[in-house]
DNA sequence: AAGGAACGTGACGATGCGTCAACTTATCTG
DNA sequence: CAGATAAGTTGACGCATCGTCACGTTCCTT
């Protein structure tokens, strides 16, 4: 069918696609193991062990295990991080906004909880939390947001960058404790965190004015 | 003198001293070393450089760069802790116990900068947390005294778990940003913080009724 | 079909790991 | 005070991991 190609070279060339599974097996099998030994125990030889692949191989596609993390961390933060902006883009007040993304973080999480707690784990220390400059980038992007509603007058004229640091510690460690919890419920956490900001941003001090609203 | 030392042996037993002193070495050693190389890339064998000490001496006080980098930690957490319990315990109302905390928690943050700093640096990744024992123990310090709060009615009764959760994350996240600025001010995100947890707490829904007081 | 380029392979020297037998020296004992 | 004991230090050792690179294989091009 194909001038250059026999039928079973579908799509991309055997180079390319090989390169793009090596690459997936090498992803998934560093999940496994982080998993398994956890993160900080874990060398690339053990990673290099859970995949048919050479050990030269893996320096093909990653120079450390640390690169690995990240491309994972990444790759959830994109999965993310456009659902976030989205919400955020279509809110009319401070409650869609704050409670749009408090929600769609916290959903998020839940379903994928598996990913996080495989990511979490850490054997000498009991938690670790890394941000790779893509998940630096969401955050940015919410603070550019909030720029964006405070110009538009949706906000008060708040601190942006407390603002945003504050949204982001409550989500994380909020998020951290609802996985904790028998049944995590998205909904129930979604309406705490709402609800502490609905509040706190009344209270808040606007820029120009150093008092409370 | 002493019936049992020469007069240069002051206070205690010259095992005891040299004990402390080799403690200390490392501790000093892995601050530098730590604070160089940033923590991901350091060697036991880095620490053991930058002191006068034999690769097998380390082992006998650490046995691995985590444990030396928990013992910072904990050093850091059993300073400011009880500053922070007895600053929640003598609170008389919502304000002075969120005042309190936030206030006590970002001068101290300040004063001990550097520290933080090379606590915080890596090389591979922008930035890292670990939650050593004894930082979880002043977590659930914090939720113990809140639980006492509100059993004593100066707090509604609020989820304590989520609200000690949001406290901890916006303390550490606005820490974070505060040490960023270029002058850090500790009473701006101290009155950002409080301001926050006052308006807040006011629009969070009580355990009891699962709507707003 | 032949040449070239891209990529996988695994062995290599270098470095770090945790251990341990030998040594040093503080402390105890008589 | 001298000898015995045991606490603590030392650095070399065997083993594992590191990142590299010369080589071989396979895909792609012409």
């Amino acid at each position: 069918m194909d001038l250059t190609t026999t039928t079973r070279a579908r799509v991309a060339g055997k180079r390319e696609r090989t390169k793009q599974q090596n690459r997936l097996l090498i992803l998934q099998a560093a999940r496994k193991v982080f998993a398994e030994l956890g993160y900080g125990a874990t060398t690339v030889r053990d990673i290099v062990r859970a995949t048919p692949l050479a050990a030269g191989t893996f320096y093909n596609y990653f120079n450390s295990k640390e690169e690995v993390f990240q491309a994972m961390q990444d790759e959830i933060a994109l999965r993310i991080r456009p659902r976030l902006h989205e919400e955020r883009a279509k809110a009319r007040s401070i409650e869609e906004f704050i409670l749009g993304t408090f929600r769609t973080f916290f959903e998020y999480v839940a379903s994928d909880e598996a990913n996080f707690h495989a990511i979490r784990r850490n054997t000498d220390t009991l938690r670790v939390r890394m941000d790779t400059p893509e998940i630096l980038a969401g955050f940015h992007e919410l603070r550019s947001d909030l720029e964006e509603a405070i110009a538009n007058g949706l906000f008060p004229s708040l601190d942006p960058d407390y603002l945003m640091a504050a949204i982001v510690g409550v989500a994380f460690e909020i998020a951290e404790r609802m996985l904790r919890r028998a049944r995590p419920d998205t909904e129930d956490a979604t309406r705490f965190a709402t609800a502490l900001f609905m509040g706190g941003i009344k209270a808040l001090p606007t820029i120009n004015s150093g008092d409370t609203a």
